[in-house]
DNA sequence: GCCAACGTTGGC
DNA sequence: GCCAACGTTGGC
């Protein structure tokens, strides 16, 4: 089993509407990257565990728990004309974007701010604290797994 | 709204 | 295959 960071915005997807979905489930679709759709076609897997982070908001942070609850498969909205993630270059024949399903584990509280989380050494290297880095899913080592949920125990 | 960082596009 | 131009991301 491995860990994960998932970026969203809250204004357009955020935890609150997770938790609203039938099954507090819905499709992680719209990756329009390779390296994360090669993440999410080769190496997220069902079972699997992820924080939810709000981005490009008030406060960003993580904002709770989510579980991965299906391997990889084809992103539908990739090949609807309405849709604003569509690609007339992805076929249902030659899919090339990929989505998995999430359901919601635990909601924190309080966000566990970005600020928050540089005030730790031991999450130095995380991904989302590297300059530059705009990838919407990164990974989670097993220790920064631990600590942060360390952290949401404090905070609750 | 600014702007640094980085991915994508397309002419050559 | 190079690389300039352009678009997007996302913290501040």
């Amino acid at each position: 089993m491995r860990y994960w960071l998932m970026k969203s915005e809250p204004d357009v997807f955020g935890i609150d509407h997770l938790a609203k979905r039938k099954h507090q489930t819905e499709h992680w679709d719209g990756v329009r990257n390779y390296q994360v759709r090669n993440m999410i076609r080769d190496v997220i897997k069902s079972g699997d565990r992820a924080f939810f982070y709000h981005s490009s908001c008030a406060v960003p942070g993580i904002a709770g728990v989510i579980r991965i609850v299906s391997d990889g498969y084809p992103d539908s909205s990739a090949l609807e004309p309405s849709n604003e993630h569509y690609d007339p270059k992805s076929t249902a024949a030659n899919p090339r974007w990929y989505m998995v399903d999430v359901q919601l584990e635990h909601k924190f509280d309080r966000v566990i701010s970005l600020q928050t989380l540089r005030q730790h050494p031991a999450l130095a290297k995380m991904p989302i604290l590297q300059r530059g880095n705009r990838l919407s899913i990164t990974p989670v080592s097993p220790v920064e797994w631990k600590f942060i949920l360390k952290l949401a125990r404090q905070h609750d």
